[in-house]
DNA sequence: TACCGAGTATGGTCAGACCATACTCCAGGG
DNA sequence: CCCTGGAGTATGGTCTGACCATACTCGGTA
């Protein structure tokens, strides 16, 4: 029987464990080319059809990206896209309802409350740099983040249909949560905007009238404009109270 | 040229699209098996061998376990293991560097704050319960998982290297997580503390002595056990900064 | 110089084969 | 009757070899 426990490991995953081998060890970084899989596949003794199956998985996890043809562009290329492989997880984890709606929701409460004070935050201190005259590029990326809110809460003041709220609703939480200048809270917000897009919409049709929360959006875009996190958080725990009353 | 935009979809996403609608559509659940790799590919009309790349996708993603042999639990099963998932997930995306320790570090901190505070919370509840003499599940999970943060605790005080410390000081703030009851965040813990394992080590090595993280870490325990959300707050917020000075 | 076609390296896909594994089932012995 | 052992078989794991579509590279030609 041989109390072995651990199944013999399988080709692709040797293939997997070189390839991250090689990725630290030689320092590779994104753009840079992994070799072609028929060459790949001589190095570690393998076909190519496990080769395959293991870029697979390194292109679910966002690590590589692959383009057909010749070139400089061709190949397996390292890239870093780790929100569609988050955000794929986060929806196959809910249609097989591992998760209750209770705790994505609590979830995207911690996110979004502490997304809210430290964008209001950065946004003091961008405030006192900008009297110095030196904004910076942190900077930039708050104000060009507020500015896709402004314009998310514009597009959801026109919006015809649950479907077309809902993707308007999603770029303001995700553009709040990339104004606080954290990309990883950013990407799992995204992920998990994106993976619990239809329940958003189930929701919004069950609600009937968005103004409720139309005027929660402008709440919180106020606050963190104006610097203030504590209402700035505050404004947020009310929305999402109102989008699911049910938890509350 | 034809200004597509959409490169054809390949085999294997076709395989993932129908597999996913079957989960969503046929209401399969956890534990209900897919068809074998075969007939799959019969019924879809592709080659085996782009099932397995699609089977791959969804092994990676934590949602189907392969096993061989024959019997009710043989080939591709559905289940719901997102903790490597996202761990492997998080891992890579570090070593490629696409984020920054500091963003790691702060969403950790926002993790581990709320997740004590809510720790505490449930623990009021509790006992507030437990004079009524129904504890229920929640509680079970709580208690579990504060044992087990007690239990690494001292596991921490024995450990003879910083690779030991290290393990048990993931499964203790891991713990902390989980006894929030929340399992979506906890999974997030566990991933973020499971990819920054390498850099944990580091960390502890660099600090030489021990004793400050291991005090902070009773306090966190004390604070959770009394209910008192704040001071464990605040008493994580402490450890972070003592763990990595550099950033505070 | 500008264009166009042959050459070629790359991933995408397939068919078919064989192996290892682990359950199922049944015959035979106790 | 129960138990045990072996044959049967369905499953994933792996490999080989082939062919296609794509997209760059390079050389020849107008």
């Amino acid at each position: 029987m041989a109390a072995d426990g651990t199944r013999r490991t399988r080709a692709f995953e040797e293939v997997l464990l070189q390839v991250e081998h090689r990725i630290a060890g030689d320092g590779l970084k994104v753009g840079d080319r992994l070799p072609g899989e028929r060459q790949l596949a001589e190095q570690l003794g393998v076909s190519r059809a496990s080769v395959r199956e293991a870029i697979r998985v390194l292109e679910t996890l966002g690590v590589v990206s692959s383009q057909v043809g010749r070139g400089p562009d061709a190949g397996a290329v390292l890239t870093s896209r780790p929100d569609s492989a988050l955000t794929d997880l986060l929806r196959l984890s809910l249609s097989l309802s591992s998760l209750s709606l209770r705790e994505v929701i609590d979830t995207r409460l911690m996110i979004e409350r502490w997304s809210a004070e430290h964008a209001a935050h950065t946004a003091n201190a961008n405030r006192a740099a900008d009297v110095d005259g030196n904004a910076g590029t942190d900077g930039d990326t708050r104000h060009d983040a507020l500015a896709a809110a402004a314009a998310a809460m514009e597009a959801m003041d026109a919006a015809r249909d649950p479907e077309e709220f809902v993707r308007h609703d999603i770029a303001f939480h995700v553009a709040i949560a990339e104004a606080s200048g954290n990309r990883l809270v950013a990407a799992v917000m995204r992920a998990l905007r994106g993976a619990m897009r239809k329940y958003a919409i189930e929701a919004v049709e069950r609600l009937g009238d968005t103004g409720v929360l139309r005027e929660d959006h402008r709440r919180i875009h106020r606050a963190v404009l104006a610097g203030d996190a504590a209402t700035a958080a505050e404004a947020v725990t009310v929305h999402l109270a109102h989008a699911y009353p049910e938890l509350f």
